[in-house]
DNA sequence: GACTGTTCTCGTACACCGTACAAGGATCCT
DNA sequence: AGGATCCTTGTACGGTGTACGAGAACAGTC
């Protein structure tokens, strides 16, 4: 029998999900398998951060050695894939099929979106670097292509409309749990970090110079509560303009086929 | 006198910026000196990304002890940092002082970024997990703000507003990076990549499943040029969305302080 | 119950990484 | 010429992902 190493070493297969082949089952005596290994995974992850997961402490963890896990699993990325996958999992899609028009459909799938990527920081840069083609991340990729497709815009500018959604979302939840992580190393609560950081940035001596209208902004910033009730706000904020955006350009249409109608 | 590796090793400190000391002149025997570590840092990022580069390689190639580079510089993730900042120096600030209304000027700075992004595909990761506060950074990041500020918009949603534009371009450039890269590493151009991808996933027997409106999008794109002037509508496009949605958002602020007056 | 083949686990080893530390060569100032 | 300062190097440590081969545990057959 092959070993799972040595399949799939072909150094242009791109992701686990691109080399179909049945989890092995864990029958054996140290009662590891799969998903044991993936949700394990994603618990450290979550705890300690991409850097600091190594094949030898998720083995540890798993009360099992390094070499272990390569029963399972090809490679270490092929395990960030995996979790990568079961967290995508973790979006409520029947919230967005319960959600009215287009309009709050995406609404729900940006906020499903940015809450799990804040709720995994890990996430942000993996999502950048493997392709996302996981059955969970098909599945939440379907369901933003049906609520574009439901604004109606022609067939050339929904995957535009798209990205302009989504790739904000990414940035946005990438930018926040970093904040986050920050602060957490740190040993601050966001608050306390976001304070110090003002501090930080008003006490350099360049401030001055470059300080035109940012002092207000930082004042203004201030007075609105929590770190993360300006966040919740700014998002919805950036999600009314989107959306704005993608109404103009659907009347825009509208109003282009009645112009050449005439 | 004190190393460089002696200084700043506070876990605490999470960027270079943050620890102003004078760069060391390269009067040594090996006529090394930070600027020329960090163009062949850059040099050899581009061609072979960032988890290709190591302390050792990077010596070799300057003729160089791994060692001998941390007379210069504390730590790898400082290299980076210098590294990412000379990047955010190629943005052209006097193109867009040229541009004319926010709108236009939204663009250009839109394009730059996104340009700087392809350009050197290590930006992406480094930009989502390292302070940017770099000279070049900040002076970059003054110009959105400038531009953002001449909306008009109230001052407490300015900054979703610059959030929704460049966090979206940090996405998209972020995906197409990727894709370039990807294509190289198979070692095709990535017209042939796109064909081989949709060739790929038109296989798959899942495909008719999840096709509903795929198919017609994909034979949509083969009928409109190369993979990267595909590309360039769909950001134009995006940036359109973008721009229209916060004329809209001024327009109703507008609306409101009339409402008021009356 | 013994035998055999498959399924798992492990110990060892390799090449590579970032970098701490201390020794020493090169250069300049006095 | 001597000493201080600047720069480069060799060696070593503790970490990483994982290739390879030995062997333990189990299932199925006689």
């Amino acid at each position: 029998m092959v070993k799972a190493a040595d399949r799939a070493k072909d150094p242009a297969r791109s992701s686990v999900w691109l080399e179909k082949r049945a989890a092995r089952s864990g029958g054996g005596p140290a009662g590891l398998d799969r998903d044991r290994i993936v949700s394990t995974s994603i618990r450290m992850l979550d705890e300690e951060g991409l850097a600091k997961l190594s094949m030898r402490k998720l083995a540890t963890e798993l009360g099992v050695t390094a070499m272990s896990l390569y029963w399972y699993v090809d490679t270490k990325d092929d395990i960030i894939e995996f979790a990568m996958d079961s967290v995508y999992g973790e979006v409520d899609l029947a919230a967005v099929d319960a959600a009215g028009d287009w309009q709050e459909r995406i609404r729900v799938l940006a906020l499903e979106y940015r809450g799990m990527l804040v709720r995994h920081g890990w996430m942000s840069p993996t999502v950048g670097q493997y392709l996302n083609i996981g059955p969970n991340a098909i599945a939440f990729g379907r369901k933003i292509h049906e609520a574009i497709r439901d604004t109606g815009l022609s067939l050339d500018r929904q995957p535009s409309a798209m990205s302009a959604v989504f790739q904000f979302v990414y940035g946005y939840g990438t930018i926040e749990s970093q904040f986050s992580r920050r602060a957490a190393e740190a040993g601050m609560s966001q608050d306390e970090f976001y304070v110090e950081a003002v501090k930080a940035f008003r006490d350099d001596p360049e401030f001055e110079k470059q300080a035109e209208g940012m002092k207000e902004i930082l004042d203004e910033r201030a007075t609105h509560g929590s770190v993360t009730a300006v966040w919740d706000r700014d998002f919805a904020y950036a999600l009314d303009v989107l959306v704005a955006g993608i109404e103009v350009m659907v009347a825009r249409e509208a109003e282009a086929a009645r112009d050449a109608e005439k």
